[in-house]
DNA sequence: TGTGCTGCTGACCATGCAGTCAGTTTAATA
DNA sequence: TATTAAACTGACTGCATGGTCAGCAGCACA
């Protein structure tokens, strides 16, 4: 087996300089991009920041529209599996919740310029949008269902599931925004607390 | 004074048909963005779309960016106006929330071409992202008021007006959103009830 | 040192499109 | 109907930029 796995690394050994080369692209198209958006994003730019020339992008990617979508692909793919992750490990709805909120404000603090993408240029390809509401559903069907199952022990009051856990989505989203577009830095577990009083109020509601 | 106003008027008359003209092409202008996106969407095909040629267009606008604003200005401005009408037209502060929910809904679903523009290009140019914030901001005020009033005299729980005020507007904005993407048209008015009854229960909460 | 292979380079090409302007149509006035 | 001004036209120009490819550099092995 050490002997099939050496095979297996052996045949890697020029791969993973590849996959290496190709993430440093994606590292500096996802600067550029958050810098100039999609169409001002010019190839020689990330090239330059790269620190390749531009012919060697075309050695990793197809075209432009490639190098954008494993941007978007890559970052989306880790955004949606932290925060699958950091649901599962919660047990209460509360704590869903607040993980919900929480992991993707960190990451967004983390990662600005992947959000600065998705925020303000997410119609650039008509690819994107979709995609992002797509990489999107499957956390939020997950959070839709531990509320349902809440709503049916009686611990928050009933709701629609699913149209309730978009909401609470729209408010992580909106809350992400303001604080890239703000310039003064506030707390993130102020916003997140607020946030989730906010939605825990409504759920938890006895009128 | 009469004659004053025909006099004015009289100037007007070819301005009145320049008007004309300008609102014509912003019109093509808008549905052409709406298909295309700001980068694709060619000034060729506006031209074609508004009926005219396209150094036509150079006649009554400097440039491209220049129809693009003079598209969301305009829609902009008017979607602002009717908020704060409606806003103003409100006594309580339920219907106020109920309002400024309804208001931007139907406008969603009579003007689903700038919302789009809205939605999925916001980050064209620099430029519109921020003034969109800018344009949303004084309706959130003035809610954000409301709230502060309505929370003084006990008639909900205390929260911080500004920041609940603008959990709102994400939320109207996410339910636009979906309506615009999903393909099956769900009541409006079942959305806005939704909507309302979360924030509502939020707000008279309880605990 | 020579030979060949791999990965990289950047000048170059092709395309698409914003913006221009010489010329034509339309309309108003005499 | 003739004259002229204003509005409109669309072929054309220049430029920005995505994508290509002939050749170069670095390295391994003889």
């Amino acid at each position: 087996m050490g002997e099939a796995a050496a095979g297996a690394a052996m045949k890697t050994k020029q791969q993973v300089v590849s996959e290496f080369r190709r993430a440093e692209i994606v590292d500096a198209a996802r600067t550029v991009f958050a810098r100039k958006g999609f169409a001002q994003g010019i190839m020689d730019e990330i090239a330059k920041e790269a620190g390749v020339a531009k012919g060697t992008l075309y050695l990793y990617f197809r075209s432009k529209t490639e190098i954008y979508k494993a941007v978007l692909d890559h970052d989306m793919r880790a955004l949606k599996k932290s925060t699958l992750e950091r649901l599962d490990a919660e047990k209460g709805l509360r704590g869903k919740i607040r993980a919900f909120a929480f992991v993707r404000l960190e990451r967004a603090e983390a990662n600005k310029e992947f959000f600065r993408i998705m925020d303000s240029e997410s119609g650039a390809l008509s690819y994107t949008r979709s995609q992002y509401r797509d990489w999107l559903r499957e956390p939020v069907l997950r959070l839709a269902s531990a509320i349902g199952k809440a709503a049916e022990q009686g611990k928050i009051r009933r709701v629609d599931p699913e149209k309730t856990a978009w909401l609470i989505a729209d408010i992580t989203r909106g809350t992400i925004q303001r604080r890239l577009l703000s310039q003064k830095e506030t707390p993130l577990a102020a916003d997140a607390e607020f946030l989730l009083d906010f939605i825990w109020a409504s759920l938890a509601a006895k009128l």
